[in-house]
DNA sequence: GATCGGCTTAACATTAATGTTATATAACAG
DNA sequence: CTGTTATATAACATTAATGTTAAGCCGATC
């Protein structure tokens, strides 16, 4: 849970993001992946290194090709960070509730 | 959910990821916020930007204060886009099981 | 075994992110 | 009003991310 941002750096892109979104469709071919995306192969070769090594997607060696599949490790991370962090701060809400509640949004002037 | 990778990107610095577990205890002053890092406070106040753009902080004003809080709103977009890619997978998951199972890790030798 | 398709790695240019210090604004204390 | 505290903004240097093209490496196929 200390290092949730690389996880989250590997999200950061937009590329990479679609290219997790495509694959929840199943597993593909690098050359599949990149297909849609104007940019070229080699740049998508490595986005997907950075989201192997941050475990959202994992890859097979079928011949010449690499299928790459998402990765269910990764998305339930992500989602345990976000579930603790709500956790934590349900926890103490009543606290910053009474706090929101004392105070209106904007109270510059105290007359 | 097309632009999750906004909220990624401000979740992908050490820094703004330590802030929101800070934060997850209670709303905190820019300040406050800032001493435990060996960090100037302009560089604070930018990070707290950053995630307050993201829509993972919410300010209020309070005289010479900003007192920071964590707003749950971006939590749980994190939380449903990593839930909506899990549902996709799964609907899909019989198909990639069998890719899977048809074929052992590794089978470079097909003789 | 020569060649093509699928993919990775290397070298490089460009852009964006992060931090720094200096300066500005705004509220509060006296 | 003046100085001090809390925060934001500006200008700038440094580093890291992203994309590009050019090679290189395996498998597959003829």
């Amino acid at each position: 849970m200390e290092q949730m941002h690389r996880t989250f750096a590997a999200l950061s892109d937009p590329t990479r993001c679609a290219i997790l979104e495509m694959l929840a469709d199943g597993e593909k071919t690098v050359m599949a992946i990149a297909a849609p995306f104007a940019m070229s192969q080699p740049a998508i070769s490595r986005h997907l290194k950075v989201l192997e090594n941050a475990a959202l997607i994992a890859r097979r060696i079928n011949g010449a090709k690499r299928p790459c599949a998402l990765s269910p490790a990764g998305l339930e991370q992500l989602k345990q960070w976000a579930t603790k962090l709500r956790k934590t701060m349900a926890r103490n809400y009543d606290r910053l509730d009474a706090v929101l509640a004392a105070m209106p949004p904007v109270e510059k002037d105290t007359p």
